[in-house]
Formats: C-alpha cells, structure tokens, sequence
DNA sequence: AGCACGCCGACT
DNA sequence: GTCGGCGTGCTC
C-alpha cells in the first residue's frame, strides 16, 4: 500500500518537475545555497542570471545571487526558501566567468561569494530598503502613545515610507526609529523591504519636429504661419539648422537635445512650450549612453608602425602559431603600444574580442585617448575612477557586443568575455595587478591567463622590466619571447650616472637633500626650457619627528610605526590606520624644544626647491596629491602643457607616463630601494629605477639625463641599471632564487595571523606553523614571524611563509590541507577569535 | 558579512 | 532589578 503510494506520487512529481538553483550569494561562506524555483519562473531562469532571495533569519533581508546550477535534486537536510525574482532574462554573466569564478576561489583560497562581489560593479547587485507601511488588519487592542497616533496618522496618508522620510515628517530629533520598532511590537504596521536596480540609465529630454511638418510643402506653410511671431520661428529654424531635414528628412526622428535649443534665453524657452503645445514640437526620452559623446570629435587616426615596430609585430603573430603566451620585451620608449594596437586590429578583425589591461596609474587620458582616435566608440573603458553606472554600462556593452575592445584595470578581467581572442597584459612586471587587501587576492596577469587558455585566446604580456617569474617561463620555452631593443624614432636611451652622496658630503657640497651635480642639472635644464622629473619613493615631508635630547620619537598609537610629517596639513600622520595628531612644539617627553624631523619625502623636496630656485614651477604627485577624482589628469595635463619644470613624485610617476619635454631624471635614496628587507627588493629596485629612469628623453633631440644619488656607487643593481642589463639582473638574482628555493622555483602562500591580544596570535601562528611544519617538512614551512610592521590597528601581526616546489607536488591538496589547519584553529575554543589570511602567490 | 540569540556589568 | 556589551553560531 505505502509503496504504491510512493509510486504514485513520484511519478506525479516527475510531471511536474521542482526546479532548484544552486546560487552564488555575496558572503564569505565557502558554499553554495540551494533554492527553490517557482513554477513562473522555471522557464525563463538560466545558469549566469542574477536573482533575487531572502536570506537569513530577519524576514526582508534580501540578496543579489547569480545562478550557478539548476537542478531537480530537493536539499536532504533542509527546506530550501524561494527565489524572490528573476532579474535577466539575458544572462548578464557567461558560463566562462562561472568557471573562472570558481578558478579563483579555489586558486586563491577564497569563498566563490567574495569573488562575486569583487567581479560586480555594486550598480549590478540590488540595494534593498526598509519601508514601513501601516497594517490594514491593525484594530487598536492597545492604547497608543501621543507620538504612536501621530506616526500612523502620516502613514496612513501615505501607501509606504522610509525610515528616512519618516524621520523627516516627524521632526527632528523625533526618534522615529525607537516609535517605529514599538509600533512593529504591537503590530499597528508593517515593515518590508523595497527592492530596486541601483543602475539607473542616463536619459535626455529631446525635442523633434511633429511628423506632418516632414514634408517639405508642409514646413513651409508652417514657417509662413509663424511670420508673425519671430521667437517661435527662430527656434524653428534653429532646430533646422542643427537637423537639417531637407536633405535627409530621417534625422527629424532622432531629434535634438532639447538644451540645445533653448540654451539662452527664456524667451526661447517659452516659446519653445508653446510650440510643443501646439503640437508642432513633440518631446521624447531617450536613453543615452555615457560615454557617446566623449570621443565623438576625435579624428580617426591611421597608425604607421617603424620597420622594428612592424617587425616585432609580426615576430608576436608567428610565436603565436605556436604559442598561446608571449612575452614582448621592450625597452623604455620603443614604441610598444604601437605594437599592441596593430596586433588589437588584427584581433578586432577577425572578429573577436579584445582585452587590454594597464596598471592603474597608466590608464590615464594619455593612452585612452591614443586608444580612441584609432577605435573610437567600439572601446568600453573599465577604470576604477569611473562611477558604478559607467561600470555597468561598459558591462552590458560587452554583453551585448556594443564593445569588443575593452581597456581597463585589474577588475576587467571579470567582464563578461564570451569570445577573447587576444589579452594583452601591459607593464606586465607591475604589483598592482595583485589585488591586496579584501579577498580574492588575485593577479590580474594570472587571471588573464586562465581566461585566455578557456577562450583559446592569445595572452600578450609586455614590458621593458619584466618579472623574474615571466622571462622565465620566456626562457624556459613556455612562453614565446620578442624583444624591442630600440627607442622610437631618434630617440636614445638616456645617459645615467651615479652620484656619491657620502662624498659630497664630505666635500660639504650637498645642499639638504640636493647633490650639487643634481642642483647643477636642474639649473642647466631649466635654462633650456626642458622639464625635469624627480622621484623619491616616500610621501609627506619626513617620515620622522624626534626630540633630540632625549630618545623620543612620535610614534602611532594603534600600529608599531612612526608618524610622518606632513607640512602641508601640519600634522603628524600614520601611513598605515590614517591616524593623525598635530605637531607638538615641544618635546612630549622632556620639554625640549629640539623637536626636529629626520629623513625626507616629496613634500620636502618640494619645499626645498621652491628655495634654490625660486622662479621655477613645482608639481608634486602623490598619493596626497591625487586623492581628488581628477587629480591626476589635471597634474598630468599641466606638466604637459609645459608650464611646469620640475615634477617630485613617489612610485607613481614611474607608471608608463610619456612626456616629450622631459630630458632630466633626478632620483633619490636609491639606497633604500636597494636595502628593503625583501628577497624581490634587488629586482624591484632594478624595475624602479629603469622605469623612472625611461621618463627621461623619450622624443628625438638631446639625450636624456638620469642622476641616481647614493651612499654606495658600488652596489652591483646599480651598474646594471646603468649598462640596461635585464639579462644579467635575471642570471644573478635567478641563482639567488634557485638556492633559496624561492619563485620562479617554487609557489609562495603566505598566512597572516591578527589578533588584538599579541600573545594569542602568536600562539595561534606557532601551532598552526608547527601542523604545517609537521605534514610539509620544515624547508617548505617559514615562521611564524613578526613582520616588518608587527602591529597595525591594534592587531599584532604573525606570518608564516610556505613555499611549495613547482613540480610533483599537488599544490591543490596542499591548499587543501592548509585550509583545514586553518579552519582547526578557528574552531579552537581559545583561539577561534584570531582572524587568519591566506595570500596565494604573495608579492 | 550581517544578524539573532545568549549570558555578565553600570544604571534608571 | 533592567539595558546593552560583544562572544557564538547560522544562514539554503
């Protein structure tokens, strides 16, 4: 009887099937969340759209989620809750982002929701808002406060409100929400949550003539009729001299931006409603696309490539039949983007899509502007000062393939790409590709590889310093190899000599921070009309403050650093939590009055200059500089226009700027770059100084000039900077690398563990250092130590360092592991509440 | 991540 | 005696 029952029934579901969808929701747990599928929507859902779900035990909290897997397959353990909506019935994400999705959180070690919500521009997930509403079924059982009746009185006007505009209605200070939460405990109302699209499309009001006034014989009668009233026929004819409808009457439907045509006066205006009133006007709404108007005026320009140029070119397309990875090594100034956009074409036209990564500060007006006098509006722009409603538009552009040229930073490579058939990875060598700080801690290079290798697209990657990791696997015969050793045009690489510091001082010629060769530079360079740049990688005016008859330096409270100086601001501020105080006067400690700064970072030397030459014009560019949205274009803009002569900056100015006027290179404790307690700091240096150094005589002319000042003119790197020698920089340091087994030999995972309570972060950090220690042996396990920096925000820091071989070892596994030891410790009764980070390929 | 539930200090 | 602190555990 039971059985036949059974029978019944499921063959009774298998007619009417129950869908599920497995989602992807945007929190940091590492699993999938199984939903049911209404009966409405079953026909219409489909792998990669966005939905909408409650979640959580707080009925009206609600999430964006992305379908991973639809399935038929009830949850064993649990009811599972209903999918709220369905939010395309496109779907704005491809199953190559869900493969890559997931790549990433496996890769990297973190939870697939964490990748979701860093790939989406937050304009994609859904913003939900609380609104009250007043409960029909409500029949006052309970007597009510003064304020109570109040509130239901000015919700019963209204269908529903917010918080907010109840705040408003009520007064100020009214407490609304402490009303609220009482009226909800007695049920007089209702609180839900309004869900809404945060894109908002940009639309313009437009005007166009009524269709009957299309034909010519028509016009005519109309423009007689308003003889006699002048206003409303000049705004005819204005609108006729913008859409000129004789010729082609077609444009008529497209109409005019209805600012154009009363731009002046209100007497246009007036005459304008009355036109439409009329009925001889009509209005219409379009939506319009934000970045149309931008490159509208642009020429289209034809890019003519140098025989080397060409060559390299065409170097790059034979490797690639072999290939699928390039490397295209090129020195400072030889012309690569030339290169890039001849082999962008050739992508373009084969016709598939394109993608062209650029670090950060690179991705300036310089190049986008190069970019778009060749493709015009077929390139979306994917930048991170860009707003989130431009972000989803460059999105959607590429969904419906509006844009098959994309260029952009480090998030572009979660763009919903159906089709790559080349990424190009400029500056290839540059840190910010790896994204720091909120998981996935990603390299946008490597991310880019993987993308390729599922699309079987070409992976382009370019620089004149490329990373020890990438011209290995170039020498290795994994990637192909193309080098570009020759500066565009006339142009020569510039002339770089060392300048001994300890001597000058010595000989008491140093003028604060300046050598007197540099001063002598500068002076002879500004007597040319030619710009100088100066670097020096440290921001704020000293780094310093210290008393100097006792040992008191201004320290941060919350992290184990000192304040630097910043003289603008007079203020002492930390670099790492953004504490500031002000600047005593006086010694905190003994009274002194000998409270003096030591060291120097660009806003001295800025100040310093405007001493010893008083004349000259100084711009600084840094990260103090640049906090304002365009901040860099205007600084960039102004050095170009040449008003400027000398530029002070931090690494920033290192990042593939390209300016004419620039013959001189100043660079400062060249030293300290050297010195960084680091096993990458002799490449990083090399990378460093070579790019500054290639700001310097990129156009035909003179020479360029570089002055490196140091304390040890000795130090190998520094040779080989001069003599442009990558190669035997890569022979010495691979040695190093090879012998302390670290990349390209082996892969680097590194675990940071926090906690407020040093002594539990170390016991956390050692037992987890000695679980790994004990399974993967101690040549593969380092720490846990203290980091340069072992406190910051009041969480004392541990790492540890676990290096894995590149061959026979199976890395997933091993992160596996990892994550279990992990997760052990957070388990911990006494430790669970210690916060523990994995970094995956650290830098 | 956010949110609720749950057990211990300073307050009407 | 309570309001609220944040430790703990869960979310389909």
């Amino acid at each position: 009887m039971e059985n036949q029952a059974n029978t019944l029934f499921s063959s009774f579901d298998s007619e009417e099937i129950t869908f599920f969808a497995d989602l992807i929701l945007p929190i940091p747990v590492p699993k999938l969340f199984t939903y049911r599928v209404p009966r409405g929507m079953a026909d219409d859902i489909k792998i990669g759209a966005r939905v909408i779900v409650p979640f959580g035990k707080k009925n009206g909290r609600v999430l964006t989620a992305i379908v991973a897997k639809l399935h038929n397959t009830p949850p064993a353990t649990y009811q599972a809750r209903y999918i709220n909506e369905l939010l395309d019935e496109i779907p704005l994400t491809t199953s190559y982002q869900l493969e890559l999705f997931g790549w990433i959180s496996e890769y990297y070690m973190c939870c697939i929701g964490e990748v979701m919500n860093v790939a989406l521009p937050s304009g994609l997930k859904i913003s939900s808002q609380s609104k009250v509403q007043f409960n029909p079924d409500f029949d006052y059982p309970e007597l009510l406060t003064e304020f109570e009746e109040v509130l239901l009185t000015e919700l019963k006007k209204h269908s529903a409100l917010s918080y907010e505009e109840l705040e408003r209605l009520m007064g100020e200070g009214s407490n609304a929400a402490a009303i609220i939460k009482s009226l909800i405990g007695k049920k007089a109302i209702i609180v839900f949550e309004e869900v809404r699209e945060k894109y908002v499309p940009k639309m313009v009001r437009k005007v166009r003539l009524n269709r009957n006034y299309e034909e010519r014989e028509q016009l005519l009668v109309l423009l007689q009729r308003l003889e006699k009233l002048p206003k409303q026929q000049e705004v005819v004819m204005r609108y006729l001299s913008h859409v000129p409808l004789q010729r082609t009457p077609s444009l008529n439907q497209k109409g005019l931006d209805k600012t154009i045509l009363n731009q002046d006066d209100e007497l246009s205006q007036s005459s304008l409603s009355t036109l439409i009133k009329n009925q001889v006007f009509e209005t219409f709404e379009i939506i319009q696309p934000r970045f149309s108007d931008n490159d509208a005026g642009l020429p289209q320009v034809e890019i003519k490539l140098t025989d080397a140029q060409r060559s390299a070119s065409s170097q790059i397309m034979a490797q690639f039949e072999s290939q699928n990875i390039v490397l295209l090594h090129g020195i400072t100034g030889s012309g690569k983007t030339e290169v890039y956009i001849d082999l962008i074409q050739q992508a373009l036209n084969s016709g598939s899509q394109v993608l062209y990564l650029l670090p950060e500060i690179a991705l300036t007006t310089q190049i986008v502007v190069r970019l778009q006098r060749v493709f015009g509006d077929t390139m979306g722009i994917y930048h991170s000062k860009f707003s989130d409603n431009e972000r989803v538009e460059v999105w959607k552009g590429v969904v419906s393939g509006q844009y098959q040229f994309v260029v952009g930073v480090r998030s572009a490579v979660f763009l919903p790409f159906d089709n790559l058939g080349l990424i190009i990875v400029d500056e290839e060598h540059e840190t910010s590709y790896k994204q720091h700080d909120p998981a996935p801690r990603y390299h946008a290079r490597d991310v880019a590889i993987m993308l390729a290798h599922w699309q079987q697209a070409k992976v382009l990657l370019g620089s004149a310093t490329p990373a020890l990791e990438t011209y290995y696997q170039a020498k290795q015969g994994r990637y192909g190899l193309v080098e570009l050793f020759q500066r565009f045009g006339e142009a020569t690489l510039p002339n770089i000599t060392l300048v001994n510091v300890q001597q000058e001082k010595k000989q008491k010629t140093m003028k604060n921070e300046f050598s007197s060769a540099l001063l002598g530079a500068l002076e002879a360079n500004m007597e040319r009309k030619e710009q100088s740049i100066l670097f020096q990688n440290r921001r704020g005016y000293s780094p310093y403050m210290q008393c100097e008859d006792c040992d008191w330096t201004a320290e941060c409270p919350n992290c184990a650093v000192s304040l630097t100086y910043h003289q603008r601001d007079a203020e002492l501020r930390c670099h790492y939590c953004g504490h500031k105080e002000s600047v005593p006067r006086l010694c905190p400690t003994c009274g002194s009055t000998k409270v003096k700064t030591i060291g120097f970072g660009t806003e001295k030397l800025e100040d310093q200059l405007q001493i010893f030459f008083p004349q000259s014009r100084v711009l600084r560019m840094d990260l103090d500089t640049t906090r304002a949205k365009n901040a860099y274009q205007q600084i960039i803009q102004e050095f170009e226009g040449g008003q400027v002569d000398i530029l002070v900056g931090t690494q920033m100015i290192t990042k593939g700027l390209d300016f004419d006027n620039v013959s001189l290179v100043g660079i400062f404790d060249a030293d300290r770059l050297i010195h960084f307690p680091d096993f990458r700091a002799t490449e990083r240096a090399f990378q460093m100084i070579t790019q500054v150094s290639g700001r310097a005589g990129r156009r035909a002319g003179r020479q360029g000039t570089v002055l490196i000042q140091t304390s040890n003119p000795q130090q190998p790197v520094l040779q080989k900077v001069i003599d442009n020698n990558y190669k035997g920089l890569y022979e010495e340091e691979l040695k190093e690398r090879q012998d302390f087994n670290y990349p390209p030999f082996s892969r680097l995972i590194k675990l940071t563990i926090r906690h407020t309570d040093r002594a539990i972060s170390h016991q956390a950090a050692q037992r987890l250092a000695a679980e790994l220690t004990d399974a993967l042996g101690s040549s593969r396990v380092l720490g846990p130590e203290e980091p340069l920096v072992e406190r910051i925000r009041n969480q004392f820091l541990f790492d540890i360092l676990i290096k894995i071989e590149r061959e026979k070892v199976n890395i997933k596994a091993v992160k596996t592991f990892i994550q279990d030891r992990i997760n052990d410790i957070l388990t911990d009764k006494g430790l669970r509440q210690v916060s523990i980070v994995a970094d995956v390929d650290c830098l």
